[in-house]
DNA sequence: TTATCATAAATTGGCGCCAATTTTGGATAT
DNA sequence: ATATCCAAAATTGGCGCCAATTTATGATAA
């Protein structure tokens, strides 16, 4: 069984260049309305050409980017209805589990979320805009789990990335995000409570005003 | 060197592979679990290997199809906990939407569903599992689109395909086809009557026995 | 000076080849 | 007869070339 393979050191590629590309979008790095050349993601991202195309043609289904027939790929630029359309779905799905939530919420859980509450807090005075875009994502995402649905917590994850294009530039007002945290701690409070309605309020309240 | 392009008859495909091969998987033309081999697929939809290979990948990212490296594409078998936890989803958005469903529908709108209700009840006795099938996507796709929110039809299209892979085979017994009808109806007349809360329980009863 | 058009440069996108890996089939040894 | 192993065939998937189209450039005429 000596299949002596080289195994050359070739492998640093574990993540794909389409994750890159959507990160560098969601930043604002690669603004919305851009154009995408081929030529230049081939080089900012060390990769060929095939593999530059597949990661368009990816975005491009998931609508983060918008396909011109011989003309090329840019950023999609954030649509107004669109992105109340999809706050309203994300209300329906969040908010729609947010008793099973307080049901399934043990004592290390709560722990879990104030802890990436708190996280969030700190970076609002120390962190960069997009570190607290992802302790923000964080939260959510941790809360949401708690729904025990899996499919639903893909999704919202899913259709999150399809609008918040320059997520950075979401958050206008310090006081914005000040009120942000407060509702987190109230999400927590009623989660921690176990209080379904509540949480159900909050949620809805918190994904409007996003 | 001469390069001649006969230029051949070759353009119907104004439609993409990806669609005709999502439709086979729908249909169990292509039955969950078989493997996809890109020279089949190549040869049956007249295309060519590096269509055949992005429509694979497109169908992967929308997990119609799984893929295993190095062997290639598989159709995804349908998953248990997967399926009731998409119903739940769409019970949490399709039912979610009833008030503003039973708020918008017009008289012609009334009607219409009731023409494609019947449309499916004739198909009943005189029509194939997928006429049945498309019909009954098609009333539904109607009703929903009452709802004014385009994103949230999208996207229970497309959470749709992703688990009935094999649709036909899913309306077991008559019985229920039946009782899928009688709903359609139920359905109906709690929009003709503008009552969203018994649309709402209408919708997710038809939901959860589908 | 400004508009129009032709030519050149750049970009997209289709297609096929070939290497790497896996599967199949059969021969050999126990 | 059965298991193991090796070789051949089949399949996947990466990569680059070149044609088609679009965009940029510059020359010419009003």
């Amino acid at each position: 069984m000596n299949k002596v393979k080289p195994r050359e050191a070739n492998n640093p590629t574990a993540v794909d260049v389409t994750d890159l590309i959507l990160h560098d979008i969601q930043t604002g790095v690669l603004a919305p309305g851009s154009w995408l050349k081929q030529i230049d993601l081939e080089q900012r991202y060390q990769c060929t050409r095939p593999e530059v195309r597949r990661a368009l043609d990816r975005l491009a289904q998931r609508r983060l980017v918008e396909h011109v027939p011989n003309r090329g790929y840019h950023v999609y630029e954030p649509d107004g209805r669109q992105a109340s359309e999809v706050s309203e779905i994300r209300i329906l799905l969040e908010a729609g589990v947010a008793d099973k939530i307080a049901a399934n919420a043990s004592e290390p859980d709560v722990e879990a979320l104030r802890d990436l509450a708190s996280r969030f807090d700190a970076l609002i005075l120390e962190g960069t805009p997009i570190e607290l875009y992802e302790a923000n994502l964080a939260f959510h995402h941790r809360l949401l789990s708690l729904c025990g649905n899996t499919e639903l917590v893909n999704l919202v994850t899913e259709i999150r990335q399809r609008t918040s294009s320059a997520p950075v530039s979401q958050w206008k007002t310090r006081a914005r995000i000040e009120q942000s945290s407060r509702e987190h701690h109230q999400m927590i409070d009623a989660v921690a409570a176990g209080d379904g309605a509540t949480l159900k309020e909050a949620i809805a309240r918190h994904i409007r005003q996003d």
